[in-house]
DNA sequence: CTTCGGCATGTTTTTTAAAGCATATCGTAA
DNA sequence: TTACGATATGCTTTAAAAAACATGCCGAAG
């Protein structure tokens, strides 16, 4: 008896694109949270942006922005000082970003179990 | 013995976006389904436009690209003829349609979950 | 009490995506 | 065989978003 033939059929992949909004309208998507990763990382809001190829005025809009979305700040601003001064994270800001990737990566095993499925 | 108060925490909302892509880079996402829902409803591209604000030129591409997206049309053009023409779904059009909304059902019932569970 | 470099913020310029315009083509029903 | 309205597609214009620019502020360290 022969093997059973089936028509390999195409195979598609899912991409998606999550955003966490509080009841404000405040959020944190993707780049957002690269950003504050990089804040984390360089201990200011110009070089994160700098790195990242993105002006520092929008990444401080969405500095101010993020900041509301817990009861606590995300970021930390320091003014004036010897370097001029700086941003750091906070305990809260490295929690969302935790959370965020859990998050995203929680949905992008699913969506891959969905995505095998696909049959047009 | 009084009853345990839990400090009621922030409710966050998930929103997300999905695309789905061949190997070729051809997809579909939320507002090209919606075209071809459009499509299918008024048998006709330019009718579809316009009903969704969207141009004429735009929606035609997109159809174009989607059409790619599986071996055979998802729309079918009518050239000519007495109303000048049309266009409608094929039975493959349907199916992608029904294919995408059950997708998104299954990942916004996921995320509904995840939701539920963000603690910042 | 001056210096330094990042924060803060309004204003202008550039970039880029979408919309809009113009015109040719198509084929059936009248 | 002519008329009609939708498809097809290049070219121009507009509008929205991002970047760039300019300028003042801040405060610890030297």
């Amino acid at each position: 008896m022969p093997k059973q033939i089936t028509k390999q059929s195409k195979k598609y992949d899912i991409f998606f694109r999550i955003r966490i909004f509080d009841d404000s309208g405040h959020f944190v998507g993707k780049g957002r949270i690269e950003l504050l990763e990089n804040i984390g990382k360089f201990g200011s809001i110009t070089r994160a942006a700098a790195e990242m190829k993105m002006s520092y005025r929008q990444a401080w809009q969405m500095v101010e922005d993020m900041n509301e979305i817990t009861a606590s700040l995300l970021v930390e601003k320091i003014l004036g000082g010897k370097g001029g001064g700086g941003a750091k994270l906070t305990v809260k800001g490295e929690k969302v970003i935790k959370v965020f990737h859990q998050i995203e990566d929680d949905l992008e095993h699913f969506s891959r179990q969905l995505a095998k499925k696909i049959k047009f």
